[in-house]
DNA sequence: GACTTGACTGGACTCGTGTCCAAAGAGTAG
DNA sequence: CTACTCTTTGGACACGAGTCCAGTCAAGTC
């Protein structure tokens, strides 16, 4: 149909295609009435050029493929769209995709942005190894990796994170110096189904303010709204159950809210919730709920920075970037009942 | 670097080009000891095609380009990942990009995604007209155009919508039965500005209960949480105000909700609250917010279906297809207090 | 008028894949 | 052994843009 290329655009004028494309991209080079005969054909044909065929050319697609965990989790969510505009004024376009938290369909994605010869990724990588090997021939077939949210252990790609660490501590330390004692997490650490920070750093944090994690309260999971809402009913049921839940995503956190609900258990006075994530929700629910917030958009805007700036060939060191996380005190966290204690 | 193509398979292997491509696409013409030989070379060098390349010289590049309003509102974020998947089952992939509810940006979006030879276009168009000739054009040069959500006015392309008369109506009767008679709607219709169906409906459906808007509930603005926030602090503080809130998006229900908090405002007791979307926190507050909920995946599965039928050649009329929201009752809704009725 | 200089323009080739047609090889029948 | 068929393989060209180098032409110099 209408689809015009640069040599319809040069006959339509009169002139070769070099000519046609020099009015383009060098139109110094052209004498004034020649490229307004060639501008005149391109407004005349509609001429927009096949981003495609030049980036075969020229080895490189400026186009950057990212892999995140779930678009339809917040987090990402915003993510997706600060790194979508970084990159844009940069220059560079975006592929966007999911690995629904699965290193196999990490594989999958990865496989399909390499197709399109993307020049880097920024990857929140799902648990497991399986994309690990091919990440490896990625980064030497010279395209550049930036892990977002979750670092895959000893990976020698540059990241961006938050302070898990850190932030688990605080959030423990915050509950304990209200008194709590029972404190269940949603999520335990496993290296192979469940390896990232938060859950990792739990049993330490728990430790270094004198507290041990109840063997009961651990399960390995996957941090979905259903699976928390599950692990809260069960944990809630127990002979004795935590003084405080501390959900590890604003998802899970929906999860527990939505159990505790269920069991008409009143937050903070049967149970405290502390939670990652701010999301708009947690300030409208009743108590609003305590959060430990992570800075979405400078994490964007960090991992988009370096990514940009390694493809306009500046060397530099593979660098962690840390975050920190901001505890904003609201008011589903308060003292334990002394009954709980006493139990 | 290790960048490989088909003529390195070739050469390892001691073949032409044709051969080693044809190992990968009709290997049933091969001896099978040449077949193996290439294979062998395929593993060896990890050849992975260049889809861009093939996608040239095909002439069609199994792209479709999704343009929606904000990935970050869940409504079009869950519509993201279902159209994703329905696409990638069907053989193709998915560009997606958000047009932040703006006509002009709707145009660079569009811009973009013909750049890159998109084969069909998934649009929620922005409000206003700057995209229209353009998506002409692409429609023209045969780039198959769906709209889901909103609806250009008069626009010959398909479309997949809410039945946003019918939801209206519904949502103004049920109130209407409760007793309600001063509703107000965050939004106003507006040609220009807010040109969608359900603020649209709103006074046809007001009158169809022997009731009408009050002038000054009316308010031309987009649909965020923060006008929507704005909005409900002044019509509140109204000598008379509405004893219903009728939320036409999910995102500007949670700036109702955060400013009826703000307000003292208790619901339903002082004001009934209704919205359309059915998104997770709504159930956590108190009361629970009764909702006019969308059939999001259904939508998705319907826009994509249609898209991935009309690439494969099946010559259709365009369909407009509508699905029904469903009235999900909850707590935020009650009769008005009588006070406020005889005032 | 022959020559240089510079501004401007065009042709041939490249990127990686796909398609078409011709050529070479293997096998069969007369 | 030749003619013919069928199988298997290779070469040339196309897609649309970009790059390099060579060519044309007018103006200026001696």
């Amino acid at each position: 149909m209408g689809v015009s290329s640069i040599t319809d655009v040069a006959r339509h004028a009169g002139v070769s295609a070099t000519t046609a494309k020099r009015a383009l991209k060098e139109p110094q080079l052209l004498r004034p009435d020649t490229l307004e005969r060639v501008m005149n054909a391109v407004t005349a044909l509609h001429y927009e050029p096949d981003l495609r065929a030049g980036a075969l050319r020229a080895g490189q697609s400026r186009t950057v493929g990212v892999v995140l965990g779930s678009v339809v989790e917040p987090f990402f969510a915003q993510l997706a769209r600060t790194l979508g505009q970084e990159l844009r004024r940069g220059g560079y376009n975006m592929l966007l995709t999911e690995n629904e938290y699965q290193s196999a369909q990490d594989l999958t994605e990865l496989r399909l942005l390499y197709g399109q010869r993307i020049d880097a990724i920024i990857l929140r990588s799902g648990y497991g190894e399986e994309s690990r090997e091919y990440l490896e021939r990625l980064h030497k077939r010279g395209v550049f990796i930036t892990q977002v949210d979750y670092c895959l252990p000893g990976a020698p790609y540059p990241s961006v994170m938050l302070d898990n660490a850190g932030a688990m501590r605080q959030g423990v330390r915050y509950l304990h110096s209200l008194g709590h004692q029972r404190i269940a997490t949603t999520g335990k650490y496993d290296p192979q189904l469940h390896p990232e920070g938060r859950s990792y750093t739990f049993p330490t944090a728990m430790a270094e303010v004198g507290l041990s994690v109840q063997p009961e309260y651990e399960r390995v999971m996957f941090l979905t709204e259903d699976n928390a809402y599950d692990y809260t009913l069960d944990v809630m049921r127990l002979p004795h159950p935590p003084t405080a839940l501390f959900a590890l995503t604003g998802a899970s956190a929906a999860g527990c809210y939505r159990a505790l609900q269920e069991l008409n258990l009143s937050v903070p006075g049967d149970v405290s919730l502390l939670s990652f994530d701010n999301y708009s929700w947690m300030n409208l629910v009743t108590p609003a709920i305590t959060v430990l917030a992570q800075p979405v958009d400078q994490m964007a805007r960090a991992a988009a920075g370096m990514t940009l700036s390694a493809l306009s060939g500046v060397q530099t060191q593979p660098e962690n970037q840390v975050f920190p996380a901001e505890l904003i005190v609201r008011g589903s966290c308060a003292a334990p009942k002394l009954t709980a204690l006493t139990r």
